[in-house]
DNA sequence: GCCAGATAGTAGGACGTCCTACTATAGGGT
DNA sequence: ACCCTATAGTAGGACGTCCTACTATCTGGC
């Protein structure tokens, strides 16, 4: 997947352009430009990466769950359990998993004891292309690497703000914040 | 569409565990965590915005069509200037386009002088099916209604960077910032 | 006048996401 | 022991997005 190439770049920004229009009709533009950044940037922001994974055959949401599979202790992980870190529904693991099956990169085996649990195990292959891939979007600062500390910190906190309403988990007062945790001197 | 129903919370954040073990392993998770976050904001949002647009019957792409058409002076444009604007591949314009038509909120019109142009033609019923979704998504502030303006505006301010590094429109060098824009007091 | 290249839209297909069933298996309470 | 409910995974389908063709039409330069 990749951002249009074919789009010609307009005079203006289109969302601020849309905003101004919004506001002088129906007021209250703020919040929309605002979640029209957002999905345009998840637009732009997927759309690098998966450039950089796409000369390793991989997708994005095919590699976040090859690198989940490579921080579980045995390389292996029940379906389920995938799905609620990913957090995306059951059927879309299904459907991933069915796609890195057939790449060779994980492995469907039979739970030990829960004959209903499937868990998904990565392959050497997969371990492989998982470092590789890892290499590409790294190396490239996913896609971010215009911004700013403080603009990636800011970033981070108010999308935690959102994801914390959400209730993605549980609210907890006090945390330490983007810097201390994955700040770094680039 | 929605986010995932049937999801249990962790008792964890996922995302800043993620980052953690990646920190551990790989060192650069800052880039990663703001990755992962704007697109699970992302998905968040949208499925918010699409649970309230979803009694109207429609999704936020098709809904955002249509919001465009009533901003233009005829209700009409053409699919190539719908898919500028919108920031979509041509295909995504005739396949929500296709929709519309179906519902009846759009019909397509020969452009008269021009025989490639397609003119999409907003509807009666398509300006009122619009006024309506968007009184119910401004009134819930488009899922936004939990941050403050500050939060608004600075998150505005760094996706607009990164839409502007992405070359979504020319660069200037100043502008009216977000609060002049569009803050208001809530 | 005429043709080569640009532009407009669509067809067909790959992916990822969600939802609603539906089957199989576990587990707990009586 | 046994059933009732919860849990795990999949099948089938709707949507939106992209890409690669492919057709139709326009336009500018010779």
């Amino acid at each position: 997947m990749q951002v249009v190439r074919s789009r010609r770049q307009l005079p203006f920004d289109p969302v601020e352009q849309a905003g101004r229009l919004w506001q002088e009709r129906w007021q209250g533009a703020g919040t929309m430009v605002v979640a029209t950044s957002i999905m345009r940037v998840q637009q732009l922001l997927l759309a690098r990466i998966e450039d950089l994974l796409h000369p390793h055959g991989l997708t994005f949401a095919r590699y976040e769950a090859l690198v989940l599979l490579t921080f579980s202790r045995r390389g292996s992980l029940p379906m389920s359990r995938m799905g609620e870190r990913l957090m995306i529904h059951p059927t879309s693991v299904t459907n991933i998993v069915d796609r890195l099956d057939a790449q060779g990169f994980t492995k469907r085996v039979a739970h030990p004891s829960d004959r209903r649990t499937t868990l998904v195990e990565i392959t050497p292959a997969g371990r492989r292309v998982a470092e590789k891939a890892t290499e590409a979007v790294t190396g490239a600062d996913f896609g971010l690497a215009e911004l700013s500390q403080e603009q990636l910190g800011s970033l981070y906190d108010v999308l935690r703000a959102i994801r914390a309403e959400a209730g993605d988990f549980p609210a907890v007062d006090e945390r330490a914040d983007w810097n201390t945790l994955f700040g770094t001197a680039r």
